[in-house]
DNA sequence: AAAAAACTTTTTTAGTTCTTATAGTTTTTA
DNA sequence: TAAAAACTATAAGAACTAAAAAAGTTTTTT
């Protein structure tokens, strides 16, 4: 493996466990028992690593979506692989990370708020076509509307002061917000297309 | 009509207007066309006023719930009934308030902070469990989390960020959080009379 | 050739002062 | 007697400064 994977990889690591900025040039250096020189040698700065995890976990966030659109028998399903695969860029962009790329990264920050605004948005709606299309989900929905709601949702879960840690585990909250607006979405014929893949029974 | 009353009514209409700040005592006299001697011989300060007015929506917004409560059949007509009658807090208190009230009158919001966190998560609480006895709302939902989205969500309409008020009307989209959120709370069951209730008809 | 160390520059933060707006009080006027 | 006007005190915000930290560069050492 190169170095500049090596760099990168270590950055994610570090950065989703102690912050963007907690984490410092020298620090990084320090830990991959690399000098600054060589370090400045792959990267131009700080800001463009940030970048580079930004667009890396995007791309592998998007293929996995697309494949998972691609496997799954109709909307109903590809929402529940989904979840099952949620060590998503949403579980790991947690809020402190997203604070700071705000703050201080902005350049990052365009770059995800901009695949929140296009590629996200435009596959949740392709879901929720499809749904409706299938006669899965309501046809009366505000795709507009449930887009954003879905959008929303997804960092919701993220939210220290609604779900602080020490109450609520993460992965419990997203699933049950998940499955809460899955269902909301659904018609009768989704709702029991929900519970057969889930094996609930309903009284 | 007393005098009081009419200061705090005048308050209440420009505060929701204009917001907190914008609205300084000279204006709230002149528009009253009363002095600021007039008008502190019956208030102490600007906090007590906003104290005050939150302390009667508040306690406006309680008895209408109270109300909704006791005369609806079910815990789905319940909510219906609560979002045709939507002119609520929430309605009013939009994030410009919030924000600064939040900020510079934060005895204010302690209070309403409290009443979410205490008597309002209490009523929705109530109607969760009501909504589950009645066997028309999803036994699996997690109560805790649940209660929560659905505070979350009333707020999130008024989120301009979210929802630009050029591309949305407010109202339309607050009702439509709110159908999503109730009919991913529902069972088969509830699901198949909030269709009644709303006279929709899935294919 | 690359790590380590030393260095310079830039950015961030914290603390300060200054200004302005307005809350709240007092005086004047009708 | 209460409105209008004039006043004072306060608190938020802007602008500035100083200190600290960290980014980024260069030099020294192994």
């Amino acid at each position: 493996m190169n170095i500049s994977n090596q760099i990168i990889g270590k950055a994610q690591d570090l950065f989703f466990k102690y912050g963007l900025k907690s984490i410092t040039m020298d620090d990084l250096a320090r830990e991959l028992g690399i000098s600054k020189k060589t370090l400045y040698a792959s990267f131009n700065n700080k800001q463009e690593i940030i970048n580079i995890i930004t667009v890396k976990l995007i791309e592998e966030h998007e293929q996995n979506c697309e494949k998972i659109e691609r496997e799954a028998d109709d909307a109903i399903q590809e929402v529940l692989i989904y979840i099952n695969s949620l060590k998503s860029i949403f579980q790991q962009f947690n809020y402190k990370v997203i604070f700071e790329m705000k703050r201080y990264y902005s350049e990052s920050w365009e770059i995800f708020k901009n695949y929140k605004n296009e590629f996200l948005t435009k596959r949740i709606k392709n879901n929720l076509n499809r749904g409706i299309k299938e006669g899965l989900y309501r046809n009366n929905i505000n795709v507009e509307i449930i887009s954003k709601l879905r959008i929303e949702q997804m960092q919701i879960a993220s939210n220290a002061t609604l779900f602080p840690s020490s109450n609520f585990n993460k992965k419990e909250v997203s699933r049950e917000l998940f499955l809460q607006v899955l269902y909301g979405m659904s018609t009768i014929k989704g709702h029991y297309l929900i519970n057969k893949y889930l094996e609930v029974n309903e009284a």
